[in-house]
DNA sequence: TTGTTTATTCTTTTT
DNA sequence: GAATAAACAA
């Protein structure tokens, strides 16, 4: 504080600037081998890695350069960075921190020529490998219900996360379906790498064979990477397994943080095997346990224990709080999952009225399509709320074709993205010209675009002719803009004049075409900043970002509003106030993972996630019946719910309640709650018993019979609000209302 | 070739 | 209910 560029220098520890305990403290400054860190949720897992880091950096004299940190979004790795730059007092340039996927992203580039692939080199999205895979299998003549799209990507997706490649299993004795798999797989690569092209699988798997098989260069990275970190180490694959381990064996400079109560993406591929047999891997690890959690009461955290504690495949370990006390965790029963929505918004008006943050709470669901309700209610209350993830901006119909086009100027060789835009928008290049093109570029071993700017194709149709000749035009013009290092912005406002693409949409004048409009706009917008924040990086580094930012990195806290999110995209996060709704069998646990005992662990661990999320107050609620696939379904609570000491939490029965808005329209209810109650199966149903009553436990319900010290007989009507902070609503016996704080009532039944 | 209608499947979760 | 694919008319 006292001068400004001495004071970093002036610190001899790093650590002097960082609050550690005994535990953290010895797991950055350790420095004899192998490190793997069990970090419970809240133990201050990111504050003990950036100080590593700087340990590392300030203390050991390691460049930054050295050292390759892998967390597990972009959002966290700037942050980190950020962090670490306070702390040492020095900006940092050339540390290799990000996700796996952009540091595979990174090195590959660098390396490209190594292995035959252009540096800008096309990375292809979900979207894109999905329409590659339908056409491979069209070519090999795969019938699409027997070999659907997806399977055959997933049966890829685990050899590629394997490491495997297709010349590997390619005369191995196999099923039918895994003779076909591998026939597919080896077009598939074949096909991309003709583009120029990876997936996200090939980001990993292909720099694990770079490394593998060029020892020159798998010397050169070991040597320099003096350490090799990773953060949520528990959601590793194979791939990223081998990654690290080329990295670091044999130096032992290796330092990895995990949870495995936090393990949610086996079903992508994550091993929680990887954390677990650690130790035997890299001989003389040394383990370190943070078990203190700094973010959460004790009301949430015994919760949150009760709720993993049922786990059978776990590492040992109790997570303890110094905050003691806390308003009890409250479970909450809902008549459906529209009362569930406007509920929990009332329940935020009522917060945000009594001055809490919008900021401070999120609504956390299993599935994306859970959203939209809570949308619907927030908005109609005017509560500022922002959705991560979902259908996220860049995966709009126009702007993915924007992002085609440029693509396809970065790399004219991506044959995907040019066929996304080689009618669009249209200009008479229908399906059989299409096809013809595709045919003729292939026998001219040349790409799509490449062939369309160089060649007159044989014989054509007028109008195809007329609009092959303006597609050439485009693309030339953009090509040579390219060349001359234009900027993404003018790179794109060039593309939107000579495409005309928005004239379509002008001339349509709907409230659709206008709101597709406003989102180019908006993507020229944000071109326009990016060119400005990065000066001197072209198109490709953007299409870079875009490609492999997550739902999360696009998300800044600094809107104050109510998060909304799915528990995946939670994880790392915490909110002082969080509701976790949709607490159902079939939901969480998820239906499809039903049978399967480990997949029911992970779905148990994502409701851990979520609990642990909340630092003050924790909801769960659940619904009778829920509108789903078009129809009303009756639902049990979540059976992760019913397995948890009734003394942790709080009961709340609302499902007799409805939302006014509903009695108004009772005359004439709608069909969907005309559906029969099926009777419930689970404890929570049982009638009320006074007994419950202690100290902890304070069971309330809808139209429960209370009667009052000074007021006398009365009703529950309505229960809102939560924690310290629950009020309800009792409509006595001399026709009165009265509004009293739960906290206080002073009330017997 | 283009833009409409209708049938069908579908929802987990994401770098 | 929504998004996609196939089928159909213009």
């Amino acid at each position: 504080m006292t001068s400004t560029t001495s004071n970093s220098a002036a610190s001899p520890n790093v650590l002097n600037n960082v609050v550690l305990n005994p535990v953290q403290k010895e797991a950055v400054m350790y420095d004899a081998g192998p490190q793997l860190v069990f970090a419970g949720a809240g133990t201050g897992k990111t504050r003990v890695l950036t100080a590593k880091i700087a340990f590392l950096i300030r203390q050991k004299s390691i460049l930054p350069q050295q050292i390759f940190a892998a967390t597990f979004t972009n959002k966290a790795a700037r942050e980190m960075q950020a962090r670490i730059e306070t702390l040492i007092g020095l900006p940092l340039k050339g540390l290799w921190i990000g996700t796996f996927h952009s540091l595979c992203a990174r090195l590959l580039r660098r390396e490209a020529l190594h292995f035959g692939y252009s540096p800008s080199f096309s990375i292809f999205d979900a979207a894109d490998q999905l329409s590659l895979i339908k056409k491979v299998a069209k070519e090999l003549q795969l019938d699409e219900r027997t070999m659907p799209p997806k399977t055959l990507l997933s049966a890829i997706s685990r050899y590629k996360n394997a490491c495997v490649k297709p010349l590997d299993v390619i005369n191995k004795q196999g099923s039918y379906f895994e003779q076909e798999v591998v026939r597919v797989y080896s077009a598939y690569q074949d096909s991309l790498r003709r583009q120029q092209a990876m997936d996200f699988d090939d980001l990993l798997s292909q720099c694990v064979y770079l490394l593998r098989e060029n020892e020159e260069l798998r010397r050169r990275y070991q040597s320099l990477f003096k350490y090799v970190l990773v953060d949520e180490y528990q959601d590793t694959n194979l791939a990223q397994f081998y990654l690290v381990r080329l990295l670091a064996e044999g130096s032992g400079r290796v330092f990895v943080v995990g949870d495995d109560d936090q393990s949610i993406y086996a079903w992508r591929g994550a091993q929680i095997d990887n954390i677990l047999s650690f130790e035997k891997v890299f001989p003389g690890t040394k383990v370190f346990k943070l078990e203190q959690n700094y973010r959460s009461t004790e009301a949430i955290l015994h919760f949150a224990n009760a709720v993993i504690v049922s786990n059978t495949v776990r590492a040992e370990k109790t997570l303890w709080t110094g905050k003691k006390g806390g308003g009890s965790v409250i479970v909450t029963r809902y008549r459906d999952d529209r009362v569930e929505a406007e509920s929990v918004s009332d329940a935020i008006k009522s917060a945000l009225s009594r001055k809490v943050l919008p900021r401070d709470i999120a609504i956390l669901f299993r599935t994306n399509a859970q959203s939209r309700l809570f949308e619907d209610s927030l908005r109609k209350r005017k509560v500022p709320y922002v959705l991560v993830g979902g259908m996220s901006f860049y995966e709009r119909k126009e702007i993915k074709d924007c992002i085609a086009y440029l693509r396809l100027c970065v790399n004219p060789k991506d044959d995907i993205s040019c066929e996304r835009i080689l009618n669009v928008p249209p200009r008479g290049i229908g399906d059989k010209t299409h096809e013809m093109l595709v045919d003729e570029s292939r026998l001219a071993n040349k790409s799509l675009c490449e062939y369309i700017c160089s060649t007159e194709p044989s014989s054509l149709l007028g109008r195809a002719q007329k609009g092959l000749a303006q597609f050439r035009e485009i693309m030339t013009l953009l090509l040579d803009l390219v060349a001359e290092h234009a900027s993404p912005h003018q790179l794109c406002a060039e593309m939107l004049a000579l495409s005309g693409y928005l004239t379509v949409f002008e001339e349509e004048n709907s409230e659709e075409a206008n709101a597709r409009i406003e989102n180019v706009n908006e993507l020229l917008n944000a071109l326009a900043i990016w060119t400005e924040d990065n000066l001197g990086k072209g198109i490709d580094a953007f299409l870079e970002e875009v490609s492999l930012a997550s739902d999360i990195d696009r998300w800044e806290q600094k809107d104050d509003a109510v998060s909304m999110m799915t528990l995946h995209c939670a994880k790392g996060l915490e909110f002082k106030n969080v509701f976790v709704v949709g607490c159902e069998d079939g939901i969480l646990p998820s239906r499809q993972n039903f049978e399967d005992e480990s997949k029911i662990e992970e779905e148990r661990r994502l409701l851990y996630v979520g609990c642990t999320r909340a630092m003050e107050n924790l909801e769960c609620s659940h619904t009778d019946q829920r509108f789903r696939f078009g129809n009303v379904l009756a639902m049990a609570p979540s059976r992760f719910l019913s397995s948890i000491s009734q003394d942790l939490y709080t009961y709340i029965d609302k499902s007799a309640f409805f939302p006014r808005e509903e009695l108004r329209a009772a005359p004439s209810a709608p069909a969907r709650y005309n559906v029969q109650k099926q009777p419930m199966t689970n404890e929570h149903v049982q009638p009320f018993h006074p007994d419950d009553f202690s100290q902890d436990t304070v069971h309330y319900r809808m139209g429960q019979q209370i009667s009052h010290k000074l007021y006398g007989r009365g009703k529950i009507v309505n229960i809102s609000g939560f924690g310290d902070d629950m009020r309800m609503t009792v409509l006595f016996a001399d026709g009165s209302r009265k509004k009293l704080m739960a906290k206080f009532a002073d009330f017997t039944t």
